[in-house]
DNA sequence: TTGTAAGCGTTATCAC
DNA sequence: GTGATAACGCTTACAA
């Protein structure tokens, strides 16, 4: 930037002034900065601004595994509006494990991000806030009580009373439920609104690992057990793909044996046999609302917000529904 | 760090040295820094050492679209192998926009990353060469000739081969083939050795986007001319999708009316109607090995090479396999 | 074996 | 309006 300052003949500070557009400038001074910068083919050095003012112009995103779609849907979202606003995303993969995600925000703090994007897999709040310590934060998918500037979830709620009432609406009065791992915030919600709205069916609830395998297994349990569940809601295109397996094996067919919905509406859902009736959600729509809040909290900090993310439904075949 | 140094009794640069295992020092002094900057708790700041070092440990990762499980996948990858070596992950997404992958190339340079690692739709090879500059750079899924310092791709060839060997097994003599997009290597490549195994099936190959709808578009064409192929090769999982879409609107059999494999195994492959046959390969392991490229050559700096993912044929039942 | 001092490329404070 | 000057937090000649 020397070089500018000179070739304009003025001091750097003033060179620095202009390229950052302060007030105060003769025009003309101005001008002729911008100009030399320009035929010098200038470019600014985050890394001596960042490291003189304190802001790096840069958000740490951390999730459990960016290969789930749900997750790198959510980093698409929120890059997009990072970039938007001028910020860089640096990304962790904590590979969900607890003692990786602590480590991934140290690493990102030392690095002096300005903020972070957080689905974390089961931190306790009170390490996470530590971790975190004043950096502005902002939650998603999962959501750690008392800590944060604001956070960003499915409307879980609504989307399992959507499944839940429309299979009642077919006519089914023994509802099963296949819950996902009860560590996320997604996973107890989900159970939690299944529970509010169908108290008497609590038999028929399995709790499972988010994968299609331990899906299959619990879809077995229910399939096999006594006075079997008419209809099934899974917490996940995961769950369901393993109740569909689980369905084949017992040589029940859906929807006429078992009708199935799903919470996560996958994208090939249209083109499976039968075409699968779901809770359809936008994954980028959560990365960027969480970005929104970020860069919110990191220009005004003002007080933690929750949004929610609204889901429709999407009726198939699985339900009974005739297209 | 000077408190570190002042509670340790010693000089800024001692604790430097100290801290950063430069050899020729007291064991004493060494420990008494390694002390003080434990009880002080102290982090260095990679900022300042970046910018007296010229070395950031950063490496930027550019892709068309993070959502997609390839990439999602593929970064997932590279993430982990980097940050085993030290290294930080920078994400950009450049939105399958040209002048955007450019943009994104610039900010990258800019913060002075170490590194790149690029899977990029169609630039130029000399606009290439001049973004990245002198930037160490390892291309994966694309590769642009003449430019950066290695690729990892899929075996492209192989896997073809494999399908098309695989269908000719079952008796096909007619054997239509899906290209997607050439505008990438793993596009081209694919319908390359289709080509060169199958000249005489040229009438029957089809180019088309990567996208389930296109492909469909496709798969109709195919299906209503006259003189029909008997099987079909699909360059991705997408056109497979699509193509099991248009024989269901022509109320197609397959395997019984028309056979179907696929290149790439998407994970519910096992669950469609009928199964998928597929090549497979794993996602992770191409950025996997493109970091492990790209670390070899900021170390280094060796010459260029090319790695190939192996592939493997996965025979489920879309072929006429029966299980 | 250790200390001194300069410098990485900016911006902020103060004076003019 | 603009220019010195110091400072951000670290590394590295060079000197001792």
């Amino acid at each position: 930037m020397a070089d500018v300052a000179d070739r304009a003949g003025v001091s750097p500070s003033t060179a620095s002034r202009a390229l950052n557009g302060h007030p105060g400038l003769a025009p003309a001074t101005r001008a002729a900065v911008q100009d030399a910068a320009a035929s010098l083919n200038f470019r600014p050095s985050p890394l001596a601004r960042s490291l003189r003012t304190q802001q790096t112009f840069t958000v740490g995103f951390v999730v459990p595994d960016v290969s789930s779609p749900f997750y790198a849907a959510a980093l698409k979202g929120a890059q997009a509006r990072l970039e938007q606003t001028g910020y860089r995303v640096m990304l962790m993969d904590a590979s969900q494990d607890v003692a990786h995600e602590l480590t991934a925000l140290q690493t990102l703090r030392a690095h002096e991000v300005d903020g972070l994007l957080l689905a974390t897999a089961g931190i306790s709040p009170s390490e996470l806030d530590e971790a975190i310590g004043g950096t502005p934060a902002v939650f998603f998918d999962s959501v750690v009580e008392g800590a944060g500037d604001g956070a960003v979830i499915l409307d879980n709620i609504r989307g399992v009373e959507l499944l839940v009432e429309h299979l009642a609406e077919h006519g089914h009065e023994r509802i099963a439920f296949l819950a996902g791992s009860q560590r996320e915030t997604s996973g107890s919600e989900r159970l939690q609104a299944f529970r509010a709205s169908r108290p008497r069916d609590e038999r028929y609830v399995r709790i499972c690992e988010w994968t299609i395998d331990d899906g299959r297994r619990a879809s077995l349990e229910l399939l096999d057990a006594p006075d079997r569940a008419t209809a099934v809601v899974a917490s996940s295109a995961e769950l369901a793909l393993g109740f569909m397996a689980a369905a084949a094996e017992r040589a029940l067919r859906i929807p006429d044996d078992v009708a199935l919905a799903s919470f996560d509406d996958p994208y090939f859902g249209e083109l499976l046999e039968p075409s699968l009736t779901a809770v359809a959600y936008d994954p980028c729509l959560v990365g960027e609302r969480a970005a929104g809040l970020l860069v919110e909290a990191m220009r005004e900090g003002g007080d933690a917000r929750e949004v929610r993310v609204p889901v429709t439904l999407v009726a198939r075949r699985s339900c009974g529904c005739n297209d």
